[in-house]
DNA sequence: CCAAAATAGGACTAAAATCATCCGTAATGT
DNA sequence: ACATTACGGATGATTTTAGTCCTATTTTGG
């Protein structure tokens, strides 16, 4: 349906909350899930997924919780994405060379390609630290205007 | 799996096989079925949703078959895709106003607005008689390099 | 050591989407 | 009338989506 899907968009939600939170403290699956109205255990497999790709650290037991794995500046939207939807391939043709076996002659495998690049040229520019601050500055307006009413 | 479907896919290869045609001339669906290679049975009813959203023309009978319904100057590869795939939204928050609840505060939704923006701008930059030119440009090419070897 | 606290991971499922096929109906030109 | 061609509805297999549930396994505080 040329749409994400809800894992990506439940494994965007939870890396962006570890992201703003103070690092090093692990967070419990609860409260990811609570927070950003992920079905908790379906979140348990979506966080897995993070962990196994990289980007989250997990512990067990007591004070346990999940973690990113690296710095809210080196995690980008697309790299979230892609952890738990795998490679974004928006036409299969694009999926590897020889996949579509029209691609030497058809005319619309170009604009695909350009399509793509253009996509993940937006989420590949946008980090987990961005989008905190972005969200900052969201919220920062919002009490502005509730002050005015 | 933010992919495009067969759906679409084989809308573009019909509407651009019509629009690679000398227009007025009725084209059969077992024509573009063959040359395209697309199941006939199922492009039947990919052709009557083109035929609904009025890229299309068909006639019934001998001499029957399929036409552009306007020029292919006019007809985008984002029109020939939402015909059969319905509006593209990258993703859901993008349905509508209020779709997504968190829209207010959620700093990812800007991003997929600019995303989608993005990706409509090459789908809706390219025509068919685009493609169709650029079509005939490769299999120029094509040809050039069989005669040099 | 042990119990409590957490995540890990496998099995299972309902619903929807995808990718079709088949067949009777309706229209159209000769 | 009749051959030809698209229309439209019903049906279905397979895959994906979007979860749930239950039992392990790990970790640590006491």
């Amino acid at each position: 349906m040329l749409q994400l899907t809800r894992n990506g968009e439940y494994a965007v939600r939870a890396v962006l909350f570890l992201a703003s939170r103070p690092p090093g403290r692990p967070v419990l699956i609860t409260e990811i899930s609570e927070s950003q109205e992920v079905p908790k255990s379906y979140l348990s497999k979506i966080m897995q997924q993070l962990v196994h790709s990289g980007l989250v650290r997990s512990r067990r037991g007591i004070n346990g919780g999940f973690t990113l794995a690296r710095p809210a500046e080196s995690i980008t939207l697309k790299e979230t994405i892609e952890a738990v939807e795998g490679p974004i391939h928006l036409n299969v043709c694009l999926i590897r060379k020889g996949e579509c076996h029209r691609d030497d002659f058809c005319p619309v495998h170009p604009v695909w390609q350009e399509a793509q690049r253009r996509l993940s040229e937006v989420l590949d520019g946008k980090t987990m630290a961005d989008l905190v601050r972005d969200g900052e500055a969201i919220q920062g307006r919002l009490k502005k205007s509730r002050r005015k009413r």
